[in-house]
DNA sequence: ACAAAAGTGTTTTTTATACACCCATGC
DNA sequence: GCATGGGTGTATAAAAAACACTTTTGT
């Protein structure tokens, strides 16, 4: 076993050993645009070495005397503007030679991604384009060869959504504040596909918990008759908080 | 916004700005002793400083080409011999000021932990006690103060072993090769609570779905009818393992 | 009038829950 | 023979799944 000859001490003895590492912090953050039912990633086009010119998530390394977790909100607030936010952590991406930097540093300095999964409202989202840095809304099935190791990162998110969506109410924070069960309805089947359930009875199950409350509103989409907008009752909600298992 | 002044650029052109991070790997060790139906998690006696003779979970700091999870592997081998092991990420740890090394270096070096989530079978597991440093397993509700901010990480572990207890088959990591039902079932009573099922339901749930097989050999524990010894069946498993939702 | 979308209800099947009871062993 | 833990079965309640049907709009 390697480890065992220089044991624990060597640690102290030899702090050459030991990784430098710089931090970054990489958000994915999803959406859904109601009206095309489509679920959609932000990505932002890279302004400069490595992988200048593509795409990747929104990032940026982490500064002295800041958390993780406010270099997250820090990006996020330089790329887009919104009134709501689901932030949590993802996974963090670590091994050697994943950023091309490495290489090129005798020194060693690694590059590490502690990655945050986030949610927002597509039509209260404002991008903040300035002018130079591309920055768009994209489609999850034509997002394209992402930098670094950003595709893998985008398994692990659409994962996350995948899971989250079933146990906890993360839906409420990317759709609209009033939305149709319908629009509900349809971003559970873009999101876990089309067999998940039946219409009707996802319905039925989704109206008995009683946190849907039908505000009368009736909106129309083109033909057919028009549809009640809900709202999510975060009060009507709190009881089932750490119940399990409440969606689908 | 503090943020836009110096935009992306300025890291460039002020990498002072940015935090130097060293990296450690931190694992939180589960096992369970089936004869006492007690939650184990593994603790090792701190040997330098900071918090020299503190009880905190076996970790190390990652060394120059070397994974995360290399890392996390090499710290385990130093502390424990197993033939069984289940490792997972947990979570990462990384606000300035968690690590008192931090305050003393005034470059600045942070201190970031990337947390492990481990399983071991009890039985099998032999602590490597080198005479000098202090390593035990330890009840989960007898879990003293520890370094850092083990407890919390702790927290994470335990909840993150509850959580997967239900749709994952993690239980069979933990347990011996050849378990009784009724060991199963303690098992989870110990991890889950006591109401979560009744013994004869959990039974007749777990048989039917047909991975757990009778291997006819007979054990008495003291006073009653002697119970099977049950072993876990990773290939009549594979089927169901992209299915939700298989137990409890 | 009729197609399209929203919303309701009913039937069937499956699963969960609560127990009651029989079986094999040690003392 | 009886206490102790192991193991089986059944009756009831609840939830999931399938699907038929009504209602309200636009054209």
């Amino acid at each position: 076993m390697a480890g065992r000859s220089h044991r624990k001490a060597s640690e102290a003895v030899d702090p050459n050993l030991l990784a430098d590492f710089k931090v970054g912090v990489d958000n994915v953050i999803f959406s859904v645009d109601t009206n095309q039912n489509r679920l959609l990633v932000l990505l932002v086009m890279r302004q400069e070495a490595p992988f200048l010119g593509c795409w990747s998530f929104p990032g940026t390394l982490v500064r002295r005397g800041e958390s993780l977790e406010a270099a997250a909100y820090r990006i996020l607030a330089e790329k887009i503007r919104v009134r709501n936010l689901y932030l949590e952590q993802l996974y963090t991406f670590g091994g050697p030679n994943r950023d091309p930097r490495e290489a090129a540093d005798s020194y060693g300095v690694r590059y590490l991604s502690v990655s945050y999964f986030a949610l927002v409202r597509y039509a209260e989202a404002e991008l903040i384009a300035d002018g130079v840095s591309g920055i768009a809304w994209y489609p999850l099935n034509q997002v394209p060869q992402l930098a670094f190791d950003h595709n893998q990162i985008l398994e692990y998110g659409h994962r996350r959504l995948r899971n989250k969506l079933e146990y906890s109410p993360v839906a409420f924070e990317v759709l609209p504040d009033l939305f149709t069960l319908n629009d509900l309805y349809q971003f559970y089947t873009t999101v876990l596909g089309e067999n998940f359930s039946d219409y009707s009875n996802f319905r039925s199950r989704l109206l008995k918990l009683g946190f849907l409350a039908d505000t009368g509103i009736k909106t129309s989409r083109g033909a057919g008759r028009p549809a009640s907008l809900y709202r999510f009752d975060a009060e009507a909600f709190a009881p089932l908080k750490n119940k399990p298992l409440v969606f689908i």
